[in-house]
Order: structure tokens, then sequence, then C-alpha cells
DNA sequence: GGAATTGGGACAGTCATATTGACATATCTT
DNA sequence: AAGATATGTCAATATGACTGTCCCAATTCC
């Protein structure tokens, strides 16, 4: 098992961490804190007779209005024939409106109507409850960590797209 | 020289850190955090002809070895009927074996093959090169404050059973 | 000892979400 | 005008989940 050890001058502590029984429980927890967090949400898609994949892509014309279907691909990464389904469904339930790129007409902007930002609203409102106790109980500076564990994990090409979310 | 140097202006969580850009925040790193992760060994799985479902069966039995059926169907959270074509298909490829409880003689314990476990941890090294890097990038601090949120996101009658998984 | 419960397995049908491949149209770039 | 790009659509398929039902063997309860 050879991995990488960051330097030979902090003491003792700080190549323990890369064990494999330290890797294997961040392994362990990151899937269950995902799936314990999407897990929220359910009994309200059941509702609505909607999906997992309806959610993400509510949450992320919610995130970054009048973006484009590409850029949704993008940060789905999915075809462009899975998520025209989904885009379908949504638009035909009067979730998300289309509208036509300024710059580029070849676009279609996506944003939700008044309906569709009720219900990412609610969508948002469970997950908001997890992650808001989460950051409550292990205080400010374990969400420091948090965060920046988490973007060591993005491949560094892939971190422009997910930071550009961010205003 | 002393400490893995993270990127050059880490974000630090404000200490305003339950406003709603804090938590779309944490939910965003946390699914591209995941999904990033998971990807790792895709390529490997389908070189197999296996997917994430055996995966994360081949995981849990190479971390508990001798699990019953029944205790990996309360990890994965899902029906003995999914679960069993996944099992069955690894048993046909020789990768995971039975054996009648000792205590409890209706139980199967579950356990890897030789080359269930060569593949387990070839899958491994995929998930640990990311996680590694993660950390070491992050540095130990920010694994405790990671650990401590994603247990955070666990619902408290989860926790023990993630827990359990640590010897 | 008999009844109820539990652990595991199996069959059948369905659904949600993803895939590949091919093709079409409008628009932008050069 | 030619080529690239953004989007949409049709068709077929795969994966991994679900519900519902039935069954057997072993354990536990009374």
């Amino acid at each position: 098992m050879t991995v990488p050890i960051p330097a030979p001058s902090p003491p003792a502590a700080s190549a323990l961490f890369l064990r494999e029984d330290e890797i294997r429980r961040g392994i362990e927890l990151l899937y269950f804190g995902y799936a314990s967090m999407i897990r929220g949400p359910d009994a309200l898609l059941d509702a609505e007779g909607l999906g997992r994949a309806h959610h993400r892509a509510l949450y992320f014309i919610a995130r970054r209005p009048g973006l484009a279907v590409g850029e949704l691909l993008r940060l789905l990464a999915i075809t462009k024939q899975s998520l025209g389904r989904v885009l379908t469904e949504l638009q035909e339930r009067g979730l998300v409106a289309q509208a036509i790129g300024t710059q580029d007409r070849r676009q279609r902007l996506l944003r939700l109507t008044a309906q569709g930002e009720a219900l990412e609203a609610a969508l948002f409102a469970q997950l908001q409850r997890s992650m808001a106790a989460a950051y409550a109980e292990a205080g400010q500076s374990a969400v420091t960590g948090f965060w920046n564990v988490l973007i060591g994990l993005i491949p560094p090409a892939d971190r422009p797209l997910v930071n550009a979310l961010q205003k």
C-alpha cells in the first residue's frame, strides 16, 4: 500500500490518517452521509410522482436560474437523452420554463416557474434540515474541514464547474 | 513544509454558517465529492462486467467477513429481492462464498473468495487513491471535521450500524 | 410439543434512470 | 458556403431498484 505522505516534519499524528482504516472510515461516512441526506426529500418526491433525477435538475435550475441545457448536462454528467425525458416531464408539469438564449439563440435557458420554485423550496427545506443539523452538531471549524476534504475529492478539472455554482 | 498545503485560498465556512448559501455549498460538495469518488472504480467494474451494486456488496463483505445476508441488507438499505440477484451473480462468478451460521443455522454468512478479495482490493485501491489524496490535500484537522459533519448527517438511529463497521 | 416468528430464497411483473446510436434542425463561427 | 455547436428526438437496451406472493428451514415463544 503506497500512499502519498505529505512531509516528514509534523510529528506523529500526521501519517496515521492515511491508514487503510481511516480511508475506509471516510468512504463509509461519505456513503452513508450522502445516502442519508438525499433520502430526506424522497417522501415529498413520491407524493409528486417525481424521482431523484427530477430533483437534481430542479436543484441546479434553482441554483443557477437561466442556465443552458448544456451546462446542466455537464453538472449532472449524464447524456442529453437521459436529461431530455426529465426536462420534458418537468416542463409538461409546468415546473420549468425555457427561454431562447439572448447571446446565443441556439441555447435554451432554463428557469423554474413559480410552481417549480415552490416545489424546489420544499425539497430544499428537507436537505437543509439535515445539513443545518449536521453543521450545528459538528461546529463551524468542522464545516471548513468537511468542505476541504470534499473539494479534494473532486478532480481539479471539475472544480471550476462546481465552484461556479457559488455566486 | 510541515503540513500539506491546501489550495490557494481555501474558502472558510463563515460565522453565519447556517445561511442558505453555506448549506447549498455543503449539499453541492457532498454531491460532487461522492460522485467523484464512486466514479473511480467504474472502469474496473466495466471490465469485469459488474455494476456499482456489485461493488457495494463486495465492499461490505470485504469489510465485515462473515456478515449475514440480513446485516448486508440493512447496510445497503435495499430489498432482499434486489440484493438476491446481485449476490447470486457474485456467487456464480466465484467472488463470494456462503457458509451456514454457527450460532443460528438459518443465517448465511458471506465472505469473499480469494478471487473476490483480489477484485475488491483492486476496486478499493481506486477509492483509496481519491480519498488519500483528498485527506493529504486538506490536512488531518480537516479530516476530523469531514467525519464529524458526515456523522451528523446520519440519523442517530442509523449510526450504530455505521460505527459497527469499525473494529 | 405446537405455533408463531425469523432468515433466507425464488418467481413474476414493473418502474426509474441510465445507456448507445442515429438523425434532424437551427444557429453560430470562420 | 462550410463546418462546428446546442438542442431535440426516435428507438432499443441495461441496470438496479421496487411490489407482491409463496416457500422452506430453523429458532423462539408459550
